[in-house]
RNA sequence: GCCGAUGUGGCGGAAUUGGUAGACGCGCUGGAUUCAAAAUCCAGUUCACGCAAGUGAGUGAGGGUUCGAUUCCCUCCGUCGGUACCA
């Protein structure tokens, strides 16, 4: 009988849907065990075959539990609102709501396809208004709250007013914009706004005025993971800085315990750095210069005070805020100028002209605290105004960037350590004898260190510090299609939080962004004007805002009372298993981590961390196709090369045309093609290349006619290959929806493991899809003889039990190592061996059949029901493994000479190494390795293998 | 530049603690079946030399430790990902 899945997948799809099957509760005996994959953006383009991966990874191991004996959860939904909704809204004037909703229906029905094990009923989309209510509660959470330092946690807002009102700022230690300082009358004297101001400064959730990266394309402002290379990273359009009132997160007061917490986790080391390079923690001290003639200090940070003696210069920040105030009249013009030069320069020119350095000198002084020398201070862009405090001491000596700065401007470098002891060192490296240094002559760079610390507290002009790259979160986005604000603003300016939630989006007709840098919102005058007098926030929230929090909702996707009850989280606890791509490395994981220690903080969860282990899988590419055009048309006819010909003619004069890879032959290669027929192909769908010619190998094809430059009647073009994002635009997309109309699911979820380990990356390619196919079809086999199905109901051999018993072990301990690709390999080479065996015993097919529920869902149902079961297979208890089964008489010992395998011979297991040694050395192929020579050495591990070294 | 991966047949990849390198699959070659083809089945398939038995080489390159290294150590090269005037 012939295996034919697609005859039995829909069936099984409906089943398993009406009978629940896959439904979890919150009310087991049972362990429980939650399986996570990052949920999608639910685009245009629906799912191509490269998104599943991840996600029938996670599902095998979800049933894998299951199997096992555990309460699992394992749910699905969309990160709903986005950006590429609301520009299809503005070309085309579908509502966002509406596009999307059908964006997931066909996600909805490309993931069923595929069989997998998600409870449905448990879906949260972040669009809608039950779940982003929660999205803004939180929001009010964080604005409610203040981040109190010494508690190292999060505290109500009410208690910071409490306390400001008795004793001011006096000892409080909490994460704020700027350092406050203020007695408690002077508190109690403040009008409802300054107070507002001042609270402002704490809050987790604030609004200040930022710089900001604003991209004019998308008319909105973009958090710093949003901006690669200086340009956005959905669209590629430029970025620029620019002051503006924003909402934030102060996800900088978890800094400390974000970048600690990881350690325990299961992550990878990548993962781990990626997380701790973002939050880029650094040691050092901040220091006091005076200035000279004005009151105010300059405030520096540096990592390497010990330097000190050598600080020739400063440098600020352009944007620094002394900058306007110390510049003398003579350097007023050339300092404006540079500022002027410096707005100009795009993100992207900044980084990439990393060796040029420039800068102006603003005519003022300040002075070194330890030696009172007068050092000119200098802007430049190279000082960043958001990193430390946007002023250094510049040592010329010793750091690579100042030296350049010095040499370009001619001033004073000053060598302050010698390095003659270490010559491996370079400039920057930490290692050397202080000299020029006054007290700390002599001393090592490491003791040095230590001792300027030390005098910097002594005489007060500076201390120790812990500075952080990371900044705060950009929390406003002047867009549409997200989460508006509970917020309002009165006619003083003055911010009241609205807590009748959720506050829903209003209708629009145009969803263009309003004039000004306004979020579209801002033109729906009726929502924004509340009939209390008040204002709407018209900003909207970030993509990660749902995003941050959606795996707690699935613990319990429909209650109205809370995010999530009490129950269903202290149940579920926290995730045992997300599956994502390395994509979110800083992004989403970053502000979920953010988010759940805010809710721990707060009580609400029972965890400090939301993500045990993580498993990050790769991304699968598309083979991108071109076919070489030819720049200068020939005799106005527009000309395709073969790209071998082009290669040698040179490339430049070609230009590259995407194809559909449908038409290439052998796809990927270097020796992909186009036939006759495939050229013909390709003019049907680009009639614009009708009259094309096209130069292959072997001749010339024109106006549907080839014409050979020697005997050969048909010729092939080649093409250019490229591995890249699969996409439209290249004409690339493999959709799972024909593999699995075609081969059926079992074989899709198989090949995708099969095709190597889930966290590599590789290009997709469904050459070797037959072999899975035909290993699911070998299994279908041997249940079935040419018209029905029979199976048999004696013992089995203890050759069928072993066969059976190795494959749960390999497959049982490849899955718990998540190596998916070996457990296809063991399944093939298990049904293999039996078939050689002959074996269609039920008492072996039972197991083995459960074995592979997880990874093939359908086939194993459907021989499961007609193996005469009335009970689903995904509802059954994990084959026991027995090593009974594998022990064996005689071990097939490798004979070694000098380590190089020379024979080998079957040996008793129970044989001592002594015996084991005598009866290698008598082997006669050895003999011949020994004869001649002294043996002098044997080397014999039992069970494993014989050296023999000789000489 | 820094950080992290990674490099094994014609291809995807296997070898969990140092112990028979190349499992499994694709592809290819030969054979069976067939009027023929597809499909299927059987056999072979790291490379070089050889009719063969066999011999030699072989996990990016070079060195080291070891009876024995794809695995551990050092130096270098390539590819991919992250990150970058971070003071």
């Amino acid at each position: 009988m012939e295996y034919t899945p697609r005859a039995f997948e829909k069936k099984w799809n409906r089943q398993w849907d009406e009978s629940g099957l896959y439904k979890v509760s919150n009310d087991s005996d049972k362990p429980k065990y939650y399986v996570l994959d990052m949920f999608p953006y639910p685009s245009g383009a629906g799912l191509h075959v490269g998104h599943p991966l991840g996600y029938i990874a996670s599902d095998i191991f979800a049933r894998y539990k299951r199997l096992n004996g555990f309460n699992v959860l394992h749910p699905m939904g969309y990160d709903a609102f986005g950006l590429p909704a609301e520009q299809y809204a503005i070309q085309t004037g579908v509502h966002p709501a509406k596009s999307t909703e059908v964006n997931i229906t066909r996600y909805r029905q490309q993931m069923d396809n595929i069989g997998f094990s998600f409870d449905w009923s448990r879906e949260v989309r972040t669009c809608e208004p039950e779940y982003f209510k929660w999205t803004q509660w939180i929001f009010l959470q964080l604005f409610e709250h203040y981040y109190d330092n010494g508690l190292q946690a999060a505290a109500p807002i009410t208690d910071l007013v409490a306390r400001f009102s008795k004793t001011g700022t006096e000892g409080l230690e909490a994460a704020c914009s700027e350092t406050m300082n203020f007695s408690a009358d002077k508190w109690n004297g403040f009008t409802k706004a300054e107070k507002e101001e001042v609270l402002m400064n704490y809050r987790i959730a604030y609004r200040k005025e930022t710089f900001v990266n604003w991209c004019e394309e998308l008319g909105t402002v973009l958090a710093n993971d949003e901006v690669k290379d200086g340009v956005s990273e959905r669209g590629g359009y430029p970025v620029e800085r620019r002051p503006m009132l924003q909402w934030s997160l102060r996800i900088t007061a978890y800094a400390q315990r974000l970048l600690d917490d990881m350690q325990p986790l299961e992550w990878s080391e990548a993962m781990k750095k990626m997380q701790s390079n973002w939050i880029g923690r650094s040691e050092g001290a901040q220091m006091f210069f005076d200035l000279l003639g004005f009151e105010e200090q300059i405030e520096i940070y540096t990592t390497r005070p010990d330097t000190i003696f050598g600080a020739t210069f400063i440098v600020l920040a352009p944007e620094h805020d002394l900058v306007e105030k110390i510049t003398t009249i003579d350097h007023k013009n050339a300092i404006e100028d540079y500022i002027e030069y410096v707005r100009t320069r795009s993100e992207r020119e900044r980084v990439s002209e990393t060796k040029e350095v420039s800068g102006a000198f603003t005519g003022a002084y300040a002075i070194n605290p330890f030696n009172g020398q007068r050092v000119p201070i200098w802007i430049s862009e190279y000082v960043l105004k958001d990193y430390g405090t946007g002023a250094i001491m510049a040592v010329p000596a010793d750091d690579e960037r100042d030296n350049r700065f010095a040499t370009k401007f001619d001033l004073p470098i000053i060598k302050i350590i010698d390095k003659s002891k270490y010559a491996w060192a370079t400039m920057e490296d930490k290692v050397g004898v202080m000299i020029n240094s006054d007290f700390l002559n002599g001393m090592e760079v490491k003791d040095a260190i230590q001792a300027v610390l030390e005098k910097l507290e002594e005489k007060n002009i500076g201390k120790r510090k812990i500075n952080f790259k990371l900044r705060d979160a950009i929390y406003s986005r002047q867009r549409y299609w997200g989460e508006p604000f509970p917020i309002s603003y009165d006619t003083d300016g003055v911010i009241h939080p609205i807590s009748d939630l959720p506050v829903t989006l209003p209708e629009l007709e145009d969803f263009k962004p309003a004039s000004g840098g306004k979020s579209p919102l801002a033109r729906a005058e009726s929502w924004v004007n509340m009939d209390n007098g008040n204002m709407r926030e018209t900003d909207t929230m970030p993509g990660f805002a749902g995003s941050s929090w959606y795996f707690l909702r699935y613990m319990d996707p429909k209650n109205s009372e809370a995010f999530a009850g009490q129950d269903a989280v202290n149940y579920w606890q926290d995730v045992d298993l997300y599956v994502g791509g390395t994509e979110h490395a800083v992004g989403h994981l970053l502000y979920s981590r953010f988010w759940h220690k805010f809710l721990y903080d707060k009580g609400l969860v029972p965890t400090n961390e939301p993500f045990k282990k993580l498993i990050n899988q790769g991304m699968i590419q598309g083979v991108i196709e071109f076919m070489m055009l030819q720049k200068a048309e020939e005799n106005g006819k527009k000309k395709f090369v073969c790209a071998k010909i082009a290669k040698e003619r040179g490339e430049d004069g070609f230009a590259r045309i995407p194809v559909l890879i449908d038409y290439v032959k052998d796809y990927g290669l270097e020796t992909s093609y186009l036939n006759l027929e495939s050229i013909q192909q390709f003019i049907k769908w680009r009639p614009e290349y009708k009259d094309a010619i096209f130069e292959c190998g072997n001749g010339i094809f024109e106006n549907g006619k080839f014409t050979s430059n020697g005997d050969a009647t048909d010729s092939n073009l080649l093409t250019y290959s490229e591995v890249g994002k699969m996409s439209k635009s290249k004409y690339n997309v493999v959709n799972p929806d024909d593999v699995v109309e075609k081969y059926g699911a079992d074989t899709f979820r198989m090949y995708e493991m099969f095709l190597g380990p889930v966290e590599q990356s590789k290009p997709w390619d469904t050459k070797g899809i037959n072999g899975v196919f035909n290993f699911l079809r070998k299994l279908w086999g041997m249940f079935h003889d040419e018209e029905k199905f029979v199976i048999s109901n004696e013992q089995p051999t203890k050759e069928e039990l072993k066969v059976l018993h190795n494959a749960i072990k390999r497959v049982t301990d490849d899955i718990e190592r998540f190596s998916f690709n070996t457990c296809v390999s063991h399944f093939m080479v298990a049904v293999n061996d039996l078939r050689k065996l002959k074996c269609n015993k039920s008492q072996i097919l039972e197991q083995l059949i459960v074995l592979l529920a997880p990874f093939a869902p359908y086939i194993t149902e459907e021989l499961w029901y007609k193996m005469g079961f009335k009970d689903s297979v995904h509802k059954q208890v994990y084959p026991q493994f027995n090593a009974d089964f594998l022990k064996e008489d005689a071990v097939e010992y490798p004979l070694s000479i000098n380590g190089k395998r020379r024979a080998s011979a079957k040996f008793a297991t129970d044989l001592s190494k002594e015996d084991l040694e005598k009866m290698a050395l008598a082997h006669p192929e050895l003999q011949k390795w020994i004869e001649g020579k002294t043996v002098r050495k044997v080397i014999v591990v039992p069970g494993r293998m014989i050296n023999v070294v000789v000489g």
